[in-house]
DNA sequence: TCTTGTCCTGCGGGAACCCGCAAATTTTGC
DNA sequence: GCAAAATTTGCGGGTTCCCGCAGGACAAGA
């Protein structure tokens, strides 16, 4: 059994790869690797099956390397371990496991304990582990009282880069009126005609509001934005 | 000699700790906080001359932190130590520093070395040390070819918050048509006119455009608009 | 004093945005 | 198969944004 671990902080990593021979005995190489594209790199090349992923790091971050991990081999077993639970990351990440595929998410601010019993989860039985913080997440996107629906978060990241209403309605082969309705509700559940203090009506141009909103509440972080933008060029522009 | 470690990540704190207690040996306590918040509280309570910081911490982030220590005690002695270089960051805390006062940055991929000699030049020679990549941001928005000035980033920020063009001329007492001019600029300085793939002319938005290639450009980041934010809801909203 | 440069300001218009209303269409549940 | 519910689409208008043009205010330099 091999363990990869991708992961950009050299005190994590060095942490982690203990952590990783303290919960699996049985495991017998233990390779590192400091940024997303060797992650891949050496994923490919040494059949990993079993790897701890940082997210957001330089070069290539790890909800990408996780994608074409797995788009290579879908029995890949990945433990994702990340500072922060922003609905941004865990949308991401949701979005790329396929499926029946095994995975786990637990954060850094974890203890020893959680770490190591999820490593032993994930990669003995085969069972996801996702940090009780992140599933609150998942949930509140499901019960769709607040959370944005799957429609609507891709209308969001299309406003927040800078795509004109027309332009987001050619994209997603949709009529004018259609972009606007979704933006619409967009600004209900992100409570943009909220305002903060006193003045007028007036004060916000919504649809930058509304992106503002999305990034103070993480909904939406630099990360999803640079993968949106990379997306957005690839395709050529329509 | 006491010096305040102000680090949210507990691994990162000990070997701050270490390396503290290796390039000073004079040192005689080593006190820690794990958040902003209560760094400051720390800092006021216990006295301390000589802070290490870290930006980016929940609660209350180095910025703010060392701001109201340098409010409190202008000749304190702050090493910030950061994963980033962000231009956000960078003008963050430019924005802050006192008259005078003697402070640092280095960044956490810096070597042992490097992070030693910058405790010892900060702490023991009252000499300021910027990294040079941090440096380098610095210079590039004085030699202002593509940087933006001051003037120019408070537009943005303001427009990032999703205030209208009206919003934003009372705010900054200046007429809607000046605010419109500032942004012409800024959309100038951010090429937000470059289009990457093909179509018409008026594929974007150029005002959440302009947001959006500053968010890629970490030009502007999440905690930069968190600052932002509160700001304008302690200002009553005009 | 007279340029020259930079910044602020007002005017005007074309384009984009925001959104109420109502009809057409698709999806859902039984 | 049908009715209810949700989604999509078009129309029309009020508002805001984007910006060319041109006239003023103020400072620096010949």
């Amino acid at each position: 059994m091999r363990v990869l671990i991708v992961e950009d902080d050299p005190l994590h990593r060095s942490y982690l790869n203990e952590a990783v021979r303290a919960a699996l005995p049985e495991c017998e190489t233990v390779l590192e690797a400091d940024n997303g594209l060797s992650g891949e790199l050496q994923a490919r090349k040494l059949r990993a099956e079993h790897v701890v992923m940082d997210l957001q790091m330089s070069e290539r971050n790890g909800i990408e390397a996780a994608r074409t991990i797995w788009r290579e081999r879908p029995d890949t077993k990945i433990l994702f371990w990340s500072n922060y639970s922003d609905e941004a990351y865990v949308r991401g990440v949701a979005r790329i496991v396929p499926e029946g595929a095994t995975y786990g998410y637990v954060l850094k601010s974890a203890s020893d304990e959680r770490l190591k019993l999820a490593l032993r989860s994930v990669f003995m039985e085969s069972q996801c582990v996702i940090d009780r913080e992140v599933r609150g997440i998942q949930q509140k996107n499901l019960g769709n009282a607040h959370g944005l629906s799957d429609a609507e978060y891709e209308i969001l990241v299309d406003v927040a880069l800078g795509l004109t209403d027309k332009a987001i309605a050619q994209r997603k082969k949709l009529s004018l009126r259609s972009v606007q309705n979704r933006l619409q509700q967009l600004y209900e559940k992100l409570d943009v005609y909220e305002i903060p203090g006193d003045g007028p009506e007036g004060w916000y141009n919504l649809r930058m509001r509304a992106v503002a909103v999305a990034l103070l509440r993480k909904v939406l972080n630099a990360s999803a934005l640079e993968r949106a933008e990379r997306e957005l060029r690839n395709s050529g522009g329509h």
